[in-house]
RNA sequence: GUCCAGUUCGUCUAGCGGUCAGGACUCCGCCCUUUCACGGCGGCAACACGGGUUCGAUUCCCGUACUGGAUACCA
């Protein structure tokens, strides 16, 4: 089996080309096949020079390595339709030959004026099919000389594909089944664009069959066109590959995920916007494997080394499928959570680079946060309090914490914290509890004000992770200061001395 | 307009003639916990509609509605 993902460098990877890949590629794997990369820069009009890397950069990031493609050559190259021109022009010549392709010399202003002309309200784009060529300029209705006259002469032309008329095309879809569509649905592609560049059908036709692709996965999108595609196999005498058509993903408001609709729901379109925001690549990638194909149990947490094994087309759903950021943030955390602390470590550091941080300060803190967080840059974010003591405290907690014999009880927390010498969180634990049950009290009446005090919220991380991070002297400075900071903050709203 | 697809909780989905229509995300409640979170338990919530076929349809067939895609010298 070789499969390929067969991206147009016009612009930043799309979520759901990756998708496409993703899908591509864990077919491939499932099978032991071959996953390849062609590049398919046919339109120079929308070329994007930044794209190409971006396309590599974002299926390395993801974990997609593909067996061959542009720097991994295999026999099949070269990967870059930009630079398969002499391929293209071979087997045209053959369609030219057989009467499958014609030249057509029409300019785009004599194809809006027929289009104009020929437009009504029951046919709003009208084709450039079998009867309308007849009144065009091209080999049908020009005579041989004519034709070649103008070929000689150098005029503008482009090779379009003479569709036979009334003819059914049929073809076996994996996903979606038999498909049949009538020629008179079609027109007259254009196979070959006036800058000598192929357009997208006859390139992607003649390519997937030299370069051995078996099947043909990627967007519903391409499904109307097909047929188009199949006919071109039978003309070159070749053996079709097999298709496959994935759902689209669609925007929460309906429609393709545009990129207009997808910012407008808070979805990043590009691959780039989920690298840059810190995203997981295996939690990214597990959301999109479940997003159009089920493993057909309750099971949802796949490594894509499982996916590997496990995909299959006839799994895969048919209906479009919307995007959900929810499922998205939740896979993200569920990943993230999975980590070794030291994994998740790693992962902090680029967002504590100002910070300093040993490397065990910064394991305790992915402890403290691996479970509260679903991004990795929210650990810091969300643990100021290790940095700087807080500004204000909560009000309903305070208003908890505050009793009447809370200043006494924290004076003597405070005195017997002054004389430990160990303070590791294990021991800090012990002593919290030996404290409380001393002073008769619950370790609520304690814990509550000392978190308020050195955090400044009713929540958060274990308190003797906190005051072993802090240590000794920050912990009892902070308790110190709440002792005005407090009531003060109960009396007027506001914390004086800051 | 025409053609091609599609339609199970808000969302992703399981289901492939007989199920209390299952799971996950979100939301709510309870438990656990110093707190928050995690986790556990529980709850709200779905077969688009109308005809057939059948003893019986979410499941098969036909139609309608709706949704999406295509209709380029773009992919």
């Amino acid at each position: 089996m070789r499969v390929r993902f067969a991206p147009s460098p016009t612009g930043f990877l799309h979520i759901g080309g990756l998708r496409t890949a993703l899908y591509n590629y864990l077919l491939a794997k499932r099978h032991n096949g071959k996953f390849i990369l062609r590049i398919e820069d046919t339109d120079q009009a929308r070329f994007v020079p930044e794209a190409e890397a971006d396309i590599l950069r974002s299926l390395a990031w993801a974990g997609l390595d593909f067996d061959e493609g542009p720097g991994k050559e295999a026999g099949h190259g070269p990967y870059y339709q930009s630079q398969r021109s002499e391929v293209y022009r071979e087997y045209v010549q053959q369609l030219l030959d057989k009467g499958h392709a014609y030249y057509a010399f029409d300019s785009s202003a004599d194809l809006e004026h027929m289009r104009e002309r020929l437009k009504t309200a029951e046919n709003p784009q009208p084709k450039y099919d079998a009867v309308t060529r007849l009144h065009m300029r091209n080999s049908f209705s020009m005579s041989k000389e004519a034709v070649d006259a103008a070929l000689q002469s150098g005029e503008p032309h482009v090779i379009r594909m003479a569709l036979p008329a009334q003819t059914v095309v049929r073809f076996k879809d994996q996903i979606r089944g038999e498909v049949e569509i009538g020629t008179d649905q079609l027109d007259d592609q254009v196979l070959m664009k006036s800058d000598g560049l192929p357009t997208y059908h006859l390139a992607n036709v003649v390519d997937d069959h030299l370069m051995g692709i078996t099947h043909v996965v990627r967007g519903e999108e391409w499904l109307p066109s097909t047929p188009k595609h199949v006919l071109l196999y039978r003309f070159l005498g070749w053996e079709a590959p097999e298709f496959a058509h994935l759902p689209l993903i669609l925007s929460p408001s309906g429609g393709k995920l545009s990129k207009r609709k997808a910012e407008e729901a808070g979805i990043p379109v590009s691959v780039k916007e989920y690298i840059e925001a810190g995203y997981e690549p295996d939690a990214l990638i597990n959301f999109l494997a479940l997003l159009g194909w089920s493993p057909g149990t309750d099971q949802e947490i796949f490594p894509l080394s499982v996916l590997s094994s496990i995909f299959s087309l006839d799994r895969v759903g048919q209906s479009g499928v919307q995007f959900s950021m929810d499922k998205l943030r939740w896979f993200n955390a569920h990943y993230l959570r999975m980590r070794s602390p030291a994994e998740l470590a790693e992962r902090l550091r680029p967002y504590a680079a100002d910070k300093n941080l040993t490397p065990s300060a910064l394991e305790a803190i992915a402890r403290m946060m691996q479970e509260r967080i679903h991004f990795a840059s929210e650990a810091i974010e969300q643990s100021s309090f290790l940095f700087a003591p807080p500004l204000r405290y909560e009000d309903k907690p305070l208003k908890k914490a505050w009793k009447a014999h809370t200043p006494e009880l924290l004076t003597a927390f405070s005195d017997a914290l002054e004389r430990e010498t160990d303070f590791t969180s294990e021991h800090l634990n012990d002593f919290l509890h030996q404290f409380a049950e001393s002073r008769q009290v619950g370790l609520g009446a304690v814990m509550l004000p000392v978190r308020l005090a050195l955090t400044g919220a009713g929540g958060g991380p274990s308190l003797f992770e906190i005051m072993a991070f802090l240590g000794k002297a920050e912990t009892i400075n902070r308790i110190s200061m709440a002792f005005t900071q407090m009531p003060n903050q109960l009396s007027t709203g506001l914390v004086s001395g800051i």
